[in-house]
RNA sequence: GCUCUCGUAGUUCAACGGAUAGAAUGCUGGCCUGCGAAGCUGGCGAUCCAAGUUCGAUUCUUGGCGAGAGCACCA
């Protein structure tokens, strides 16, 4: 339709033998203003010296004669300082319609990324360390952009990286071994069990700093861990290792999330640093400047800003030869690309803490395989914070992301139970309202910026909110149960009149997918989703659906379709399940 | 100090250089003997400051002011 415009545009303007205007038709914020509007006017204005409106009346006058050949426009206006508003025929609606109704769930899907392989790494927490709620953002951004290029034809797998070995690990088993009556119970389930490995973490990290004691015993652990030395240590890693994996498994259950490989740091470490000490002392690229890796105070170090003076240097193995995590970063992408080695594009979502050293890394792989730099993509998001300030999980003042999503499931539950009807299987769905609460109130702005945590309204299932969309869902599915009942079908050629703003709405879903997956941006499908919940449930304020006397009731229950099966889409691709009931 | 991100209703967020800057929450009126009131419907309320580019700037540029993150052997 866009292009159809675009071209009448353009004829019109040779036309009127204006050349060079460049413009654009795009739809207009407010759906007053029609359903595509152009600028042509303002833009052109000033070639030929005259004002906007005037240019706008000739190009319509033109536009008009033009207009007959595209059945869909019912109507060419001129309004405020000199938009050209093209406002859609009712049958374009409701052909929009049937289109949605006959796609069904596969409705916004496009081939833009067909046969593109990607792999997307997301989430990654740390055995031993708890799940926190910074985690829970990694995974619902990773998730969504994940289902997001799916929709667009590309393969995508997920990958998850965790550090499995390092200093924290000593800390948590420091404390599993010196307290194990308060931190090590075995006879729990598994998530009682990493939460308590989780909490002797923090003890552990708090005993580091203050007691020296404790440190020097907790940097011997960490010796003995790499070298396997003690049976003790290794029985305790191994449960702990395996009780923490456990843990998250249940969590990306309950998330939605399924990952097809697990990169653990160990293993990096070594692969790594095979790659940084064959490229000491080398030249650079073809630039030639500097040397990659360079020996500095004992350290191997990549001196970045050599490259790009906005980059800095940044250590790759300590002086005491042990590989950084720059280092194992750089295993990690060599790995990548040989566990799937015809990989497109590779994305890494991490907290934009990381942004920085992302970048220096990016630019050592530029210079070691260019070709594997290229096909890079690092997207940031902010902090989930407090408040008050800087969440830590050394410091034990986390909210761990199962505790959250308990309490908001149990106040969902709470919530479905003060209701008049009953529902099976509450248990599951206060779970799948409750991650949507959470995941929702993520995903609704833009991935750069922070989210203050404040727990009333993180929870909440009102308003701007997903619990609000999946209720929009519900509704619409009890509403064409009861169509079936009254054995009244679906019928998108018994239209009204009357052109329902929901409808206005409904046909731009594949735009906003195409929009959201070119930029990495799941909220543009939030916040869409926000708006045809609004322009649905005012629809049903306002008109009885499911009506045997009413003629258009056939028409009213396919667009009633066309929208639960567009919501239920766009939740998806949010990471959201739409249950029937709630 | 340098680099990056960001300053929009009381609060939390939108607005691909466009029209009267949208929502939600909050406060405040009105709606369930007609399909799910987790809803609908009315009212109140905002672009950090200063220049510049543009027909047009919340958006782009520069300079202030303010917040956050990062900046050598942690991850």
């Amino acid at each position: 339709m866009q292009e159809k415009i675009k071209k009448l545009i353009k004829g019109a303007l040779k036309d009127l033998k204006i050349t060079d205007v460049e413009f654009i038709v795009e739809h207009p914020e407010d759906l007053k203003n029609g359903d595509y509007s152009t600028n042509v006017a303002m833009a052109g204005a000033k070639k030929i010296k005259t004002n906007p409106k005037e240019l706008a009346e000739k190009i319509v006058a033109k536009l008009q004669l033009a207009q007959s050949a595209i059945s869909e426009i019912k109507e060419i206006t001129v309004a405020g300082a000199g938009f050209i508003n093209f406002h859609l025929s009712r049958k374009f609606f409701a052909h929009s319609i049937e289109g949605i109704v006959n796609t069904g769930e596969n409705i916004g899907q496009n081939g833009t990324l067909k046969d593109q392989k990607i792999m997307i790494e997301f989430t990654d927490p740390n055995p031993f360390k708890p799940f926190h709620i910074g985690h829970l953002m990694t995974n619902a951004i990773g998730e969504s952009i994940a289902r997001i290029l799916e929709h667009s034809g590309a393969e995508v797998t997920r990958a998850n990286y965790q550090g499995d070995v390092g200093l924290h690990v000593a800390k948590a088993i420091y404390m599993l071994l010196e307290n194990p009556k308060e931190y090590l119970v075995r006879n729990e389930s598994t998530s009682r069990q990493a939460i308590f490995i989780g909490k002797a973490y923090a003890a552990g990290s708090e005993a580091y700093e203050n007691d020296p004691g404790a440190k020097a015993k907790i940097d011997e652990i960490n010796k003995k861990i790499y070298s396997k030395s003690d049976e003790q240590i290794n029985e305790t890693y191994d449960w702990g290792f395996k009780v923490t994996m456990d843990a998250f498994q249940d969590l990306y259950e309950m998330l939605g999330t399924e990952f097809d490989f697990y990169f653990l740091e160990s293993q990096m470490a070594l692969v790594g640093k095979d790659i940084v000490l064959a490229n000491v002392g080398k030249a650079a690229g073809p630039d030639g400047k500097g040397t990659i890796f360079e020996e500095s105070d004992g350290a191997i170090v990549f001196k970045a800003e050599k490259h790009d003076p906005k980059l800095h240097t940044r250590v790759f193995i300590t002086s005491q030869g042990l590989p950084t995590y720059e280092t194992k970063e750089l295993g990690l992408t060599e790995q990548k690309f040989e566990k799937a080695p015809d990989l497109d594009l590779s994305i890494i979502v991490t907290a934009n803490e990381q942004m920085d050293y992302m970048r220096v890394v990016t630019k050592a792989v530029s210079l070691i395989s260019p070709e594997h730099a290229s096909k890079m993509k690092h997207i940031s998001h902010g902090m989930m914070r407090f408040t008050a300030g800087k969440m830590s999980s050394r410091k034990g003042n986390v909210i761990t992301g199962e505790s959250l999503l308990n309490d908001v499931r149990d106040s969902i539950l709470e919530k479905m139970t003060d209701r008049e009807f009953s529902i099976v299987d509450q248990e599951k769905i206060a779970a799948d309202v409750a991650v949507s609460a959470i995941k929702y109130s993520i995903l609704k702005q833009s991935t750069g910026g922070d989210i203050i945590y404040d727990f009333e309204s993180s929870i909440s299932s009102e308003g701007d909110s997903g619990p609000y969309l999946q209720y929009s869902h519900a509704r619409a599915k009890s509403i064409l149960e009861k169509a079936a009942k009254e054995n009244i079908l679906p019928d998108p050629h018994a239209f009204p009149e009357e052109i329902f703003e929901v409808e206005k709405l409904l046909y731009k879903f594949p735009e906003i997918v195409l929009r959201s997956a070119k930029e990495y941006e799941p909220h543009y499908i939030a916040n869409y989703l926000i708006e045809i919940a609004r322009a649905f449930n005012s629809f049903y304020g306002n008109n009885l659906i499911v009506d045997k006397k009413d003629e258009s009731s056939g028409y009213k229950i396919a667009l009633t379709y066309a929208f639960s099966f567009v919501m239920k889409t766009g939740l998806h691709l949010l990471g959201i399940k739409a249950p029937d009931k709630m």
